[in-house]
Formats: C-alpha cells, structure tokens, sequence
DNA sequence: GTTATGATTTACT
DNA sequence: GTAAATCATAACG
C-alpha cells in the first residue's frame, strides 16, 4: 500500500451522504487488528441521515451517548452491536454535528483472507462468508473496540481500489428498517451488480 | 433499579 | 417460512 492510496478525511465530509455511499463502492476496506492484514473491497452500502429519516439512529439531532461519535467530523468509525451479537459498521460523514453514516453491508475478500477464513470458519469463496454487515465486520475482525477509531489507521482505513462502472451500480430500499415507516422506503441502498458478496433478503 | 427492543444471523419446522 | 439467540442502549420509574 502506497500513503497516495489512503482516503484522506476531507473525502468523508461530504455533505451528500447518499452520493458518498455510491462513490464508495469498490473502494478498499482495510483492517489491521492484533498485528493480522485484511483487506475487502465494498460491495454494498447504505446511507443514514441526520434529518428526514426515522431510521437513523441519531435522526432529528438525537444525540446519546451511543450515537455521540456520530456528531463527529467525518472520518471515523461507528461500530455498534446489534441484537447482542452482531457488530455493524458505520462510516461517519458530513462536518461535526451533522450526524450521518454510511453502514457498510458486504465487501469482497482481497487480501488476509486466511484470516478471514479462520475468523469466520468458512471459505473465502463462499458469499456469506463476507455479506451482510455482521459478517462482513467478523470476517474482518472488526468490533465495538474500533468504535470512535479515526479512519487514516492505524487499526481501519479506506484504500481506493477500482473506479466502479455507473452500470455495475444497483438501487434498492434499505434493509431491516421496517419500523422506520415511511422513511423505511427511502432508496439509498447500493450494491454491485456482479458481485456474489452482496447480501440478499 | 427494571424493561423493551433492535441498521441480524442462523437453525429449524 | 418462522423463531431463537443474546446484550448494550435507551426509556422508563
């Protein structure tokens, strides 16, 4: 890895949260974590915003104490469990206090997939090996310890990787935010359409 | 102090 | 298709 390939922080304050979760498909998510190298490129994500969406933790300014890094500048991670096994992670955007995210959904194993493999006891071939946010996150050995953790490393950071062809890109409705009503139909999930490692349901 | 619930996955009927 | 697993957080009292 080249430091000219590292995303730098400005890249993640966009204040187009829904464009940034398209522009980061194909880009590389990289982890090092108790000294082991893994690397995946994203395959599917999806965006949270501050204001108008229900499904949004922090939505309507909300702020707690789990929802706090989410107010920071753009830039770092937002890891939280859900339904008590499951770690998902989040990429902060937008400028400091305007709470928004993009969760990333799958990626594809590239490199340190043996530690995938071991993390996750299947084979890097198969797709649920790596899709869906809880697995993708295991499989990289990411937890609830990242949270807070800038993106420029040294334990998370972003990589680019190929420029994704706009007719690889697919738009769907958001996932499991049933209870969000009306904002549950908001179209800002994206996925590669020739990837196996995209999530399904 | 208690209780309800979820940005999910997995196994089972 | 349906349900259980399993726990940190948030909203109570």
């Amino acid at each position: 890895m080249t430091p000219e390939m590292k995303i730098p922080p400005s890249y993640f304050r966009s204040d187009d949260v829904v464009a940034l979760a398209r522009d980061l498909l194909g880009k590389k998510l990289c982890t090092m974590i108790n000294g082991q190298y893994s690397a995946a490129m994203i395959t599917e994500t999806e965006a949270y915003r501050s204001w108008g969406d229900r499904a949004c933790h922090a939505h309507l300014n909300r702020r707690t104490k789990r929802t706090e890094v989410m107010f920071s500048s753009g830039g770092v991670a937002y890891v939280y469990l859900c339904y008590g096994i499951h770690h998902l992670f989040n990429i902060v955007t937008n400028s400091a206090d305007i709470p928004e995210a993009v969760l990333i959904r799958a990626a594809e194993p590239l490199e340190g997939r043996n530690m995938m493999e071991y993390r996750r006891n299947k084979k890097a071939h198969e797709p649920s090996l790596s899709a869906g946010p809880g697995n993708m996150s295991k499989a990289l050995g990411i937890t609830t310890s990242l949270n807070n953790a800038s993106l420029q490393g040294p334990h998370v950071w972003l990589e680019e990787h190929l420029v994704t062809a706009p007719g690889d890109i697919a738009v769907s409705t958001r996932i499991g935010v049933d209870y969000a009503g009306g904002d549950a139909l908001h179209p800002w999930r994206f996925y590669l359409k020739s990837s196996r490692y995209v999530s399904r349901r």
